[in-house]
DNA sequence: CGTGTCTGCCC
DNA sequence: ATTCTGC
DNA sequence: GCAGAATGGGCAGACACG
Protein backbone atom coordinates (compact mmCIF):
# COMPACT_ATOMS: atom_id res chain seq x y z
CA UNK A 1 0.00 0.00 0.00
CA UNK A 2 0.96 3.38 -1.15
CA UNK A 3 2.15 6.15 1.68
CA UNK A 4 0.07 8.88 2.08
CA UNK A 5 2.83 12.16 1.47
CA UNK A 6 1.31 13.91 4.53
CA UNK A 7 3.30 11.13 6.61
CA UNK A 8 6.15 12.63 4.71
CA UNK A 9 5.24 16.15 5.77
CA UNK A 10 4.35 15.22 9.21
CA UNK A 11 8.00 13.87 9.79
CA UNK A 12 9.46 16.99 8.13
CA UNK A 13 7.05 19.42 10.97
CA UNK A 14 8.29 17.26 13.18
CA UNK A 15 12.05 17.06 12.14
CA UNK A 16 12.04 21.01 11.63
CA UNK A 17 10.99 21.66 15.40
CA UNK A 18 13.70 19.80 16.88
CA UNK A 19 17.52 20.83 17.33
CA UNK A 20 18.49 17.74 18.86
CA UNK A 21 20.03 15.98 16.58
CA UNK A 22 19.32 12.08 18.74
CA UNK A 23 15.57 12.78 18.33
CA UNK A 24 16.22 13.79 14.67
CA UNK A 25 17.57 10.40 14.29
CA UNK A 26 14.88 8.56 16.46
CA UNK A 27 12.41 10.17 14.42
CA UNK A 28 13.33 9.00 11.24
CA UNK A 29 14.39 5.40 12.11
CA UNK A 30 10.65 5.08 13.51
CA UNK A 31 9.64 6.26 10.11
CA UNK A 32 11.73 4.05 8.04
CA UNK A 33 10.50 0.83 10.69
CA UNK A 34 6.72 1.83 8.88
CA UNK A 35 8.10 0.40 5.31
CA UNK A 36 7.99 -3.16 4.82
CA UNK A 37 10.14 -5.00 2.72
CA UNK A 38 7.82 -4.66 -0.56
CA UNK A 39 8.09 -1.34 0.18
CA UNK A 40 11.50 -0.51 -0.31
CA UNK A 41 11.23 1.43 -3.44
CA UNK A 42 8.71 3.96 -1.63
CA UNK A 43 11.03 4.22 1.25
CA UNK A 44 14.09 5.00 -1.26
CA UNK A 45 11.64 7.15 -2.57
CA UNK A 46 11.07 8.77 0.68
CA UNK A 47 14.72 9.07 1.51
CA UNK A 48 14.84 11.38 -1.57
CA UNK A 49 12.54 13.36 -0.50
CA UNK A 50 13.23 14.13 2.91
CA UNK A 51 16.98 15.10 2.48
CA UNK A 52 15.86 17.21 -0.38
CA UNK A 53 16.56 17.57 -4.21
CA UNK A 54 19.70 19.92 -3.95
CA UNK A 55 21.78 17.76 -1.73
CA UNK A 56 23.29 15.87 -3.64
CA UNK A 57 20.74 12.76 -3.48
CA UNK A 58 19.84 13.39 -6.80
CA UNK A 59 22.46 14.60 -9.10
CA UNK A 60 20.67 14.51 -12.31
CA UNK A 61 19.07 18.29 -12.08
CA UNK A 62 14.82 17.82 -11.80
CA UNK A 63 14.83 21.18 -14.77
CA UNK A 64 12.63 22.96 -12.44
CA UNK A 65 14.37 25.58 -10.80
CA UNK A 66 13.15 28.94 -9.15
CA UNK A 67 11.34 30.36 -12.16
CA UNK A 68 9.64 27.09 -13.01
CA UNK A 69 8.07 27.20 -9.54
CA UNK A 70 7.06 30.48 -9.10
CA UNK A 71 5.43 30.14 -12.04
CA UNK A 72 3.20 26.60 -10.90
CA UNK A 73 2.86 28.54 -7.51
CA UNK A 74 0.84 31.13 -8.98
CA UNK A 75 -1.61 29.54 -10.65
CA UNK A 76 -2.83 28.25 -7.89
CA UNK A 77 -6.01 27.98 -6.61
CA UNK A 78 -7.30 28.59 -2.95
CA UNK A 79 -6.88 25.74 -0.95
CA UNK A 80 -9.21 22.68 -1.35
CA UNK A 81 -9.64 19.99 0.31
CA UNK A 82 -7.56 17.11 -1.73
CA UNK A 83 -10.07 14.69 -3.24
CA UNK A 84 -7.31 11.89 -3.42
CA UNK A 85 -4.28 12.35 -1.11
CA UNK A 86 -0.74 12.40 -2.61
CA UNK A 87 1.38 9.64 -2.02
CA UNK A 88 5.15 9.80 -1.51
CA UNK A 89 5.34 7.31 -4.38
CA UNK A 90 3.34 9.46 -6.35
CA UNK A 91 5.25 12.41 -5.93
CA UNK A 92 8.71 11.29 -6.39
CA UNK A 93 7.28 9.93 -9.75
CA UNK A 94 5.75 12.53 -10.60
CA UNK A 95 8.80 14.88 -10.31
CA UNK A 96 11.33 12.55 -12.06
CA UNK A 97 8.74 12.21 -14.98
CA UNK A 98 8.54 15.78 -15.16
CA UNK A 99 12.63 16.37 -15.32
CA UNK A 100 12.65 13.72 -17.73
CA UNK A 101 10.19 15.43 -20.05
CA UNK A 102 12.17 16.60 -23.64
CA UNK A 103 10.68 18.50 -26.58
CA UNK A 104 8.76 21.37 -27.41
CA UNK A 105 6.19 22.42 -25.02
CA UNK A 106 8.10 20.57 -21.51
CA UNK A 107 7.98 23.76 -19.80
CA UNK A 108 3.94 24.14 -19.76
CA UNK A 109 3.83 20.29 -19.24
CA UNK A 110 6.53 20.40 -16.52
CA UNK A 111 4.43 23.57 -15.28
CA UNK A 112 1.07 21.32 -14.99
CA UNK A 113 2.14 19.08 -13.44
CA UNK A 114 4.01 20.56 -10.66
CA UNK A 115 0.36 22.66 -10.27
CA UNK A 116 -1.60 19.55 -10.43
CA UNK A 117 0.82 18.46 -7.21
CA UNK A 118 0.52 21.60 -5.45
CA UNK A 119 -2.97 21.81 -5.73
CA UNK A 120 -4.18 18.35 -4.61
CA UNK A 121 -1.76 19.53 -1.19
CA UNK A 122 -3.11 20.21 1.62
CA UNK A 123 -1.11 23.26 3.67
CA UNK A 124 1.20 21.62 5.16
CA UNK A 125 2.13 18.91 2.36
CA UNK A 126 2.47 21.67 0.01
CA UNK A 127 4.47 23.86 2.27
CA UNK A 128 6.91 20.47 2.20
CA UNK A 129 6.45 20.18 -1.49
CA UNK A 130 7.38 24.02 -2.38
CA UNK A 131 10.69 23.06 0.04
CA UNK A 132 11.48 20.25 -2.14
CA UNK A 133 10.78 21.42 -5.06
CA UNK A 134 13.45 24.63 -3.84
CA UNK A 135 15.94 22.65 -2.51
CA UNK A 136 15.82 24.25 0.25
CA UNK A 137 14.38 21.44 3.54
CA UNK A 138 15.77 23.80 6.33
CA UNK A 139 14.76 20.62 8.81
CA UNK A 140 18.64 20.04 9.87
CA UNK A 141 18.59 16.35 8.00
CA UNK A 142 21.63 15.77 5.97
CA UNK A 143 23.18 12.52 4.51
CA UNK A 144 24.92 12.14 7.74
CA UNK A 145 22.03 12.04 10.03
CA UNK A 146 20.07 9.57 7.60
CA UNK A 147 23.07 7.42 7.73
CA UNK A 148 22.48 7.10 11.47
CA UNK A 149 18.85 6.87 11.79
CA UNK A 150 19.21 3.85 9.48
CA UNK A 151 22.42 2.26 11.81
CA UNK A 152 19.81 2.83 14.46
CA UNK A 153 16.89 1.30 12.48
CA UNK A 154 18.40 -1.34 10.78
CA UNK A 155 20.85 -2.54 14.80
CA UNK A 156 24.10 -2.53 13.04
CA UNK A 157 27.42 -0.96 13.86
CA UNK A 158 27.38 2.96 12.50
CA UNK A 159 30.80 2.23 10.29
CA UNK A 160 29.33 -0.42 8.53
CA UNK A 161 26.55 1.43 7.56
CA UNK A 162 28.83 4.73 6.59
CA UNK A 163 31.33 2.45 4.69
CA UNK A 164 27.98 0.93 2.80
CA UNK A 165 26.91 4.85 1.95
CA UNK A 166 30.45 6.14 0.60
CA UNK A 167 30.51 2.66 -1.51
CA UNK A 168 26.56 3.00 -3.25
CA UNK A 169 26.99 7.27 -3.17
CA UNK A 170 23.46 7.13 -3.27
CA UNK A 171 21.40 7.57 -0.44
CA UNK A 172 18.30 5.99 -2.18
CA UNK A 173 19.69 2.66 -3.22
CA UNK A 174 21.31 2.49 0.63
CA UNK A 175 17.66 3.21 1.89
CA UNK A 176 16.53 0.65 -0.54
CA UNK A 177 18.65 -2.10 0.30
CA UNK A 178 18.64 -1.37 4.23
CA UNK A 179 14.96 -1.70 4.24
CA UNK A 180 15.27 -4.81 1.98
CA UNK A 181 17.48 -5.95 5.26
CA UNK A 182 20.90 -6.58 2.69
CA UNK A 183 23.19 -3.92 3.98
CA UNK A 184 26.59 -6.21 3.60
CA UNK A 185 27.95 -5.08 0.18
CA UNK A 186 30.76 -2.66 0.48
CA UNK A 187 32.28 -3.75 -2.29
CA UNK A 188 33.62 -0.92 -4.83
CA UNK A 189 32.09 -1.67 -8.79
CA UNK A 190 33.22 -0.93 -11.78
CA UNK A 191 31.69 1.77 -13.42
CA UNK A 192 29.76 2.85 -10.72
CA UNK A 193 31.03 6.25 -9.56
CA UNK A 194 31.11 7.34 -5.95
CA UNK A 195 31.90 10.43 -4.22
CA UNK A 196 35.43 11.60 -4.57
CA UNK A 197 37.68 12.61 -1.19
CA UNK A 198 36.91 16.14 -0.20
CA UNK A 199 39.66 18.57 1.53
CA UNK A 200 39.42 20.94 4.07
CA UNK A 201 41.16 24.46 4.30
CA UNK A 202 43.95 25.22 5.38
CA UNK A 203 45.50 29.04 5.62
CA UNK A 204 49.22 28.77 7.01
CA UNK A 205 51.97 25.82 6.90
CA UNK A 206 51.71 26.18 10.84
CA UNK A 207 47.74 25.39 10.36
CA UNK A 208 48.71 22.58 8.25
CA UNK A 209 51.31 21.21 10.52
CA UNK A 210 48.85 21.29 13.92
CA UNK A 211 46.73 19.43 12.06
CA UNK A 212 49.15 17.06 10.02
CA UNK A 213 51.57 14.95 11.70
CA UNK A 214 54.79 15.25 9.48
CA UNK A 215 56.28 13.32 6.75
CA UNK A 216 53.30 15.24 5.10
CA UNK A 217 52.89 14.54 1.66
CA UNK A 218 52.29 17.79 -0.91
CA UNK A 219 51.17 17.90 -4.37
CA UNK A 220 50.45 20.31 -6.61
CA UNK A 221 46.86 21.72 -6.78
CA UNK A 222 45.75 21.76 -10.79
CA UNK A 223 42.73 24.11 -11.23
CA UNK A 224 40.49 22.05 -13.10
CA UNK A 225 38.04 19.88 -12.80
CA UNK A 226 38.25 16.60 -11.11
CA UNK A 227 37.52 13.33 -12.66
CA UNK A 228 37.20 10.23 -11.60
CA UNK A 229 38.22 7.57 -14.53
CA UNK A 230 36.83 3.51 -14.33
CA UNK A 231 39.11 0.82 -15.98
CA UNK A 232 37.90 -2.70 -16.84
CA UNK A 233 36.79 -4.92 -19.12
CA UNK A 234 38.55 -2.53 -22.20
CA UNK A 235 36.51 -0.43 -21.23
CA UNK A 236 37.01 3.39 -19.89
CA UNK A 237 34.52 5.94 -18.25
CA UNK A 238 34.75 9.13 -17.04
CA UNK A 239 33.03 10.95 -14.24
CA UNK A 240 33.02 14.29 -12.45
CA UNK A 241 32.85 15.45 -8.74
CA UNK A 242 29.21 15.44 -9.07
CA UNK A 243 29.10 11.69 -10.83
CA UNK A 244 27.88 12.69 -13.97
CA UNK A 245 29.72 10.22 -16.67
CA UNK A 246 31.40 12.85 -18.90
CA UNK A 247 33.10 10.19 -21.31
CA UNK A 248 31.61 11.45 -24.67
CA UNK A 249 33.04 14.90 -23.88
CA UNK A 250 36.48 14.07 -23.17
CA UNK A 251 37.34 11.15 -25.78
CA UNK A 252 41.19 12.49 -25.06
CA UNK A 253 41.59 11.90 -21.60
CA UNK A 254 40.13 8.29 -22.66
CA UNK A 255 42.75 8.20 -25.32
CA UNK A 256 45.85 8.82 -22.88
CA UNK A 257 44.51 6.57 -20.56
CA UNK A 258 44.22 4.26 -22.85
CA UNK A 259 48.25 4.66 -23.64
CA UNK A 260 49.46 4.75 -19.98
CA UNK A 261 47.62 2.17 -19.07
CA UNK A 262 49.40 -0.56 -17.29
CA UNK A 263 46.58 -2.61 -14.94
CA UNK A 264 43.36 -4.62 -15.75
CA UNK A 265 41.21 -2.48 -13.93
CA UNK A 266 41.58 0.39 -11.51
CA UNK A 267 39.73 3.70 -10.67
CA UNK A 268 41.52 6.29 -10.52
CA UNK A 269 41.33 9.84 -8.89
CA UNK A 270 42.69 13.07 -10.96
CA UNK A 271 42.54 16.58 -12.22
CA UNK A 272 41.22 17.24 -16.11
CA UNK A 273 42.42 20.64 -17.30
CA UNK A 274 43.10 22.07 -20.90
CA UNK A 275 46.28 22.63 -22.87
CA UNK A 276 46.95 25.48 -25.64
CA UNK A 277 49.03 24.91 -28.87
CA UNK A 278 51.50 25.02 -26.79
CA UNK A 279 50.69 22.20 -24.15
CA UNK A 280 50.66 24.96 -21.50
CA UNK A 281 47.38 25.20 -19.29
CA UNK A 282 44.49 27.28 -20.03
CA UNK A 283 42.45 28.79 -17.33
CA UNK A 284 39.63 27.43 -15.65
CA UNK A 285 36.86 29.07 -17.83
CA UNK A 286 38.39 27.17 -21.21
CA UNK A 287 38.66 23.45 -19.37
CA UNK A 288 34.70 24.19 -18.30
CA UNK A 289 34.21 24.71 -22.40
CA UNK A 290 35.56 20.92 -23.18
CA UNK A 291 34.02 19.21 -20.02
CA UNK A 292 30.72 20.88 -20.31
CA UNK A 293 30.68 20.37 -23.83
CA UNK A 294 28.61 17.43 -25.32
CA UNK A 295 27.86 18.50 -28.90
CA UNK A 296 30.58 19.11 -32.08
CA UNK A 297 33.30 17.60 -29.36
CA UNK A 298 35.63 16.55 -32.36
CA UNK A 299 35.29 20.35 -33.35
CA UNK A 300 36.17 21.63 -29.91
CA UNK A 301 39.07 18.69 -30.04
CA UNK A 302 41.50 20.56 -32.17
CA UNK A 303 41.06 23.75 -30.50
CA UNK A 304 41.38 22.88 -26.83
CA UNK A 305 43.05 19.46 -25.79
CA UNK A 306 42.07 17.58 -22.42
CA UNK A 307 44.79 16.52 -20.14
CA UNK A 308 44.85 14.50 -16.82
CA UNK A 309 47.01 13.82 -13.79
CA UNK A 310 45.87 11.18 -11.11
CA UNK A 311 47.11 11.75 -7.43
CA UNK A 312 44.85 8.32 -6.06
CA UNK A 313 43.73 5.40 -7.19
CA UNK A 314 41.13 3.43 -5.11
CA UNK A 315 40.48 -0.19 -6.98
CA UNK A 316 43.30 -1.86 -8.60
CA UNK A 317 43.04 -5.48 -10.45
CA UNK A 318 40.05 -6.99 -8.37
CA UNK A 319 41.21 -5.26 -5.16
CA UNK A 320 39.44 -2.23 -3.68
CA UNK A 321 42.46 0.34 -1.88
CA UNK A 322 40.29 3.28 -0.48
CA UNK A 323 40.95 1.42 2.95
CA UNK A 324 44.87 1.22 2.77
CA UNK A 325 46.81 4.21 3.45
CA UNK A 326 47.83 6.71 1.03
CA UNK A 327 51.32 5.46 0.63
CA UNK A 328 50.29 2.53 -0.48
CA UNK A 329 47.66 3.58 -3.11
CA UNK A 330 50.67 5.74 -4.37
CA UNK A 331 52.80 2.69 -4.78
CA UNK A 332 49.71 0.89 -6.34
CA UNK A 333 49.07 3.73 -8.65
CA UNK A 334 52.46 3.82 -10.14
CA UNK A 335 51.64 0.44 -10.63
CA UNK A 336 48.33 1.21 -12.40
CA UNK A 337 49.38 4.27 -15.64
CA UNK A 338 52.28 5.47 -16.46
CA UNK A 339 54.70 8.32 -15.22
CA UNK A 340 53.63 11.08 -16.86
CA UNK A 341 49.87 11.03 -15.84
CA UNK A 342 50.58 11.01 -12.42
CA UNK A 343 50.55 13.99 -10.26
CA UNK A 344 54.02 15.05 -8.65
CA UNK A 345 54.88 14.53 -5.28
CA UNK A 346 57.20 15.71 -2.81
CA UNK A 347 57.33 14.80 1.59
CA UNK A 348 57.52 17.69 3.79
CA UNK A 349 59.24 17.32 7.09
CA UNK A 350 58.75 21.25 8.36
CA UNK A 351 56.80 24.13 7.49
CA UNK A 352 59.62 26.07 5.49
CA UNK A 353 59.43 23.30 2.74
CA UNK A 354 55.80 23.94 2.50
CA UNK A 355 55.99 27.33 2.19
CA UNK A 356 58.33 27.21 -0.61
CA UNK A 357 56.40 24.94 -2.51
CA UNK A 358 53.32 26.85 -2.50
CA UNK A 359 55.98 29.83 -4.17
CA UNK A 360 57.31 27.73 -6.47
CA UNK A 361 54.19 25.69 -7.41
CA UNK A 362 51.72 28.75 -7.58
CA UNK A 363 54.46 30.64 -9.50
CA UNK A 364 54.59 27.55 -12.44
CA UNK A 365 50.90 28.21 -12.19
CA UNK A 366 49.04 26.15 -10.28
CA UNK A 367 46.65 27.15 -8.01
CA UNK A 368 47.87 26.29 -4.71
CA UNK A 369 49.41 23.03 -2.77
CA UNK A 370 47.49 20.02 -1.15
CA UNK A 371 48.90 18.50 2.06
CA UNK A 372 48.05 14.76 2.92
CA UNK A 373 48.43 12.85 5.64
CA UNK A 374 50.58 9.53 4.04
CA UNK A 375 48.74 6.87 6.68
CA UNK A 376 44.97 8.22 5.83
CA UNK A 377 42.79 6.05 3.85
CA UNK A 378 40.10 7.60 1.13
CA UNK A 379 36.97 8.67 2.52
CA UNK A 380 34.60 8.95 -0.41
CA UNK A 381 32.39 12.16 -0.33
CA UNK A 382 34.11 13.00 3.23
CA UNK A 383 36.46 15.54 4.47
CA UNK A 384 37.48 13.65 7.35
CA UNK A 385 40.25 16.50 7.79
CA UNK A 386 42.99 14.07 6.04
CA UNK A 387 43.52 16.29 2.92
CA UNK A 388 44.07 20.29 3.18
CA UNK A 389 44.11 22.86 0.69
CA UNK A 390 46.38 25.95 0.61
CA UNK A 391 45.38 28.53 -2.24
CA UNK A 392 47.28 31.70 -3.24
CA UNK A 393 44.73 34.32 -2.22
CA UNK A 394 45.49 38.12 -4.48
CA UNK A 395 43.62 41.22 -2.82
CA UNK A 396 42.72 44.75 -3.85
CA UNK A 397 40.91 47.27 -2.62
CA UNK A 398 37.24 48.15 -4.40
CA UNK A 399 34.22 50.41 -3.53
CA UNK A 400 31.00 49.79 -2.79
CA UNK A 401 29.07 50.98 -5.56
CA UNK A 402 25.46 49.37 -4.72
CA UNK A 403 23.57 46.64 -2.20
CA UNK A 404 20.91 44.18 -2.68
CA UNK A 405 18.81 43.18 -0.18
CA UNK A 406 19.30 39.85 1.82
CA UNK A 407 16.90 36.88 1.82
CA UNK A 408 16.04 34.32 4.60
CA UNK A 409 18.21 35.34 7.50
CA UNK A 410 19.73 37.68 6.20
CA UNK A 411 16.29 38.93 5.73
CA UNK A 412 16.12 42.94 6.33
CA UNK A 413 20.39 43.40 5.58
CA UNK A 414 22.18 44.98 2.37
CA UNK A 415 24.22 41.83 2.42
CA UNK A 416 25.46 41.27 -1.47
CA UNK A 417 27.65 43.97 -2.22
CA UNK A 418 28.78 45.45 -6.06
CA UNK A 419 32.21 46.11 -6.37
CA UNK A 420 34.02 48.34 -8.70
CA UNK A 421 37.50 49.55 -9.28
CA UNK A 422 38.43 52.94 -10.96
CA UNK A 423 38.03 53.00 -14.50
CA UNK A 424 41.21 54.35 -15.32
CA UNK A 425 40.21 54.37 -19.21
CA UNK A 426 36.95 55.22 -19.55
CA UNK A 427 36.70 57.09 -16.03
CA UNK A 428 34.14 56.70 -13.15
CA UNK A 429 34.30 53.29 -11.33
CA UNK A 430 33.47 49.97 -12.90
CA UNK A 431 31.84 46.99 -11.51
CA UNK A 432 33.87 43.69 -11.50
CA UNK A 433 32.06 41.15 -9.57
CA UNK A 434 29.66 41.06 -6.04
CA UNK A 435 30.34 39.45 -2.88
CA UNK A 436 28.31 38.65 -0.10
CA UNK A 437 30.79 36.71 1.82
CA UNK A 438 33.49 37.65 4.61
CA UNK A 439 31.43 40.16 6.88
CA UNK A 440 29.83 39.04 10.67
CA UNK A 441 26.09 39.16 11.35
CA UNK A 442 26.81 42.59 13.07
CA UNK A 443 28.90 43.99 10.54
CA UNK A 444 26.05 43.38 7.61
CA UNK A 445 24.30 45.22 10.51
CA UNK A 446 26.25 47.89 10.21
CA UNK A 447 26.95 48.01 6.79
CA UNK A 448 23.16 48.13 5.89
CA UNK A 449 23.24 51.50 8.27
CA UNK A 450 26.29 52.50 6.28
CA UNK A 451 25.23 52.38 2.89
CA UNK A 452 21.02 53.49 3.37
CA UNK A 453 23.12 56.85 4.57
CA UNK A 454 24.85 57.04 0.64
CA UNK A 455 21.51 55.73 -1.07
CA UNK A 456 21.33 57.22 -4.86
CA UNK A 457 18.47 55.33 -5.65
CA UNK A 458 16.39 52.97 -3.89
CA UNK A 459 15.75 49.95 -6.36
CA UNK A 460 13.52 46.66 -5.86
CA UNK A 461 16.29 44.42 -5.53
CA UNK A 462 18.22 46.98 -3.45
CA UNK A 463 20.36 50.42 -3.60
CA UNK A 464 22.55 52.41 -5.89
CA UNK A 465 24.72 53.71 -3.12
CA UNK A 466 27.69 56.86 -3.81
CA UNK A 467 31.01 55.11 -4.55
CA UNK A 468 32.45 55.71 -0.96
CA UNK A 469 32.77 52.72 1.19
CA UNK A 470 36.20 50.90 0.25
CA UNK A 471 36.59 47.51 1.27
CA UNK A 472 40.11 45.52 0.92
CA UNK A 473 38.52 42.26 -1.39
CA UNK A 474 40.22 38.44 -1.10
CA UNK A 475 39.88 36.60 -4.71
CA UNK A 476 42.07 33.44 -6.07
CA UNK A 477 41.39 34.90 -9.92
CA UNK A 478 40.70 37.20 -12.50
CA UNK A 479 38.50 35.65 -14.89
CA UNK A 480 37.11 37.54 -18.38
CA UNK A 481 33.88 38.37 -18.49
CA UNK A 482 31.05 38.25 -20.70
CA UNK A 483 28.45 39.91 -18.43
CA UNK A 484 30.79 42.85 -16.89
CA UNK A 485 31.55 45.80 -18.71
CA UNK A 486 34.53 46.17 -17.92
CA UNK A 487 35.52 42.60 -19.38
CA UNK A 488 37.04 40.85 -15.81
CA UNK A 489 35.16 39.82 -13.11
CA UNK A 490 36.91 38.47 -9.45
CA UNK A 491 36.52 34.95 -8.96
CA UNK A 492 35.56 33.99 -5.37
CA UNK A 493 35.37 37.46 -4.10
CA UNK A 494 35.23 38.43 -0.04
CA UNK A 495 35.26 40.85 2.27
CA UNK A 496 38.43 41.12 4.10
CA UNK A 497 38.17 44.58 5.89
CA UNK A 498 36.40 47.35 5.55
CA UNK A 499 39.01 49.95 4.98
CA UNK A 500 37.30 53.55 6.38
CA UNK A 501 41.03 55.04 6.64
CA UNK A 502 40.77 54.85 2.39
CA UNK A 503 39.06 57.19 -0.34
CA UNK A 504 37.25 55.81 -2.96
CA UNK A 505 40.08 57.52 -5.57
CA UNK A 506 42.67 55.36 -4.10
CA UNK A 507 41.19 51.99 -4.64
CA UNK A 508 43.00 49.75 -7.58
CA UNK A 509 41.99 50.25 -11.14
CA UNK A 510 40.92 48.22 -14.50
CA UNK A 511 45.00 48.42 -15.22
CA UNK A 512 45.61 46.58 -12.03
CA UNK A 513 43.23 43.68 -12.56
CA UNK A 514 44.24 43.39 -16.30
CA UNK A 515 47.96 43.27 -15.21
CA UNK A 516 47.14 40.84 -12.81
CA UNK A 517 44.97 38.77 -15.58
CA UNK A 518 48.31 39.24 -18.13
CA UNK A 519 50.43 37.69 -14.97
CA UNK A 520 48.44 34.50 -14.99
CA UNK A 521 49.30 33.34 -17.57
CA UNK A 522 51.78 31.33 -16.26
CA UNK A 523 55.17 31.73 -16.94
CA UNK A 524 57.09 28.31 -16.61
CA UNK A 525 54.01 26.11 -17.27
CA UNK A 526 52.74 22.75 -15.74
CA UNK A 527 54.38 20.00 -17.57
CA UNK A 528 51.82 18.52 -19.74
CA UNK A 529 52.07 15.42 -21.77
C1' DC B 1 17.00 31.62 -37.42
C1' DG B 2 18.72 34.70 -33.76
C1' DT B 3 18.26 36.13 -29.04
C1' DG B 4 16.83 35.67 -24.32
C1' DT B 5 15.68 32.82 -20.24
C1' DC B 6 16.14 28.95 -17.48
C1' DT B 7 18.59 25.05 -15.67
C1' DG B 8 22.34 22.13 -14.32
C1' DC B 9 26.89 21.73 -13.14
C1' DC B 10 31.70 22.99 -12.85
C1' DC B 11 34.60 25.76 -9.69
C1' DA C 1 33.24 27.52 -4.65
C1' DT C 2 33.76 30.50 0.41
C1' DT C 3 32.27 32.29 4.66
C1' DC C 4 29.82 32.63 9.04
C1' DT C 5 26.68 30.74 12.66
C1' DG C 6 24.49 27.50 15.69
C1' DC C 7 24.17 23.14 17.90
C1' DG D 1 33.16 19.13 13.84
C1' DC D 2 29.22 18.95 11.22
C1' DA D 3 25.21 20.99 9.02
C1' DG D 4 23.01 24.65 7.07
C1' DA D 5 22.36 29.16 5.08
C1' DA D 6 23.40 32.59 1.77
C1' DT D 7 24.99 33.47 -2.43
C1' DG D 8 29.49 34.33 -6.39
C1' DG D 9 31.18 33.72 -12.06
C1' DG D 10 30.68 31.25 -16.09
C1' DC D 11 29.88 27.53 -19.58
C1' DA D 12 26.75 24.45 -22.54
C1' DG D 13 22.31 22.98 -23.74
C1' DA D 14 17.25 23.08 -24.15
C1' DC D 15 13.37 25.74 -25.00
C1' DA D 16 10.45 29.94 -25.72
C1' DC D 17 9.50 33.72 -28.40
C1' DG D 18 9.50 36.86 -32.04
Amino acid sequence: MPRPFSELADLCEKLESTTSRKEKIKLISDFLGKFGSEEADEAAAAANLLVGLSSGVRKLGINVGPATLYRALRDQQSVLSPLTPLTISEVWETIEKASSLTGKGVIDTRKALLSNLLNRAGEKERKWLTRILMGEMRHGVSVGILVESLAKYLNMPLEKVKAAEMVLGRLDTLVKNAVKNRLQETRLKLFIPVKPMLAEYAYSPDEIFEKLKPPIYLEPKIDGVRLQVHVGDGMVKVFTRGLKDVTESVPDIVKRVRQALKADSCILDGEGYCVDENGRPTPFQETMRRIGREKNVDEALKELSLRIKFFDIIHLNGEDLWQKPLEERRRSLEEAVAQPLINSLTVADNRDMVQEALETWTSMGYEGLMAKSPKSPYTPGRRGGYWLKMKKALSLDVVVVAAEWGHGRRRGWLSNYHLAVLDDRGGGFTPVGKTFKGLTDDEFRKMTQLLLGIAKSHEEWGVVVEPRIVVEIEFNEVQRSPTYPSGYALRFARIKAIRTDKQPEEVNTLSDIEKIYNSQRNPLGIQSY
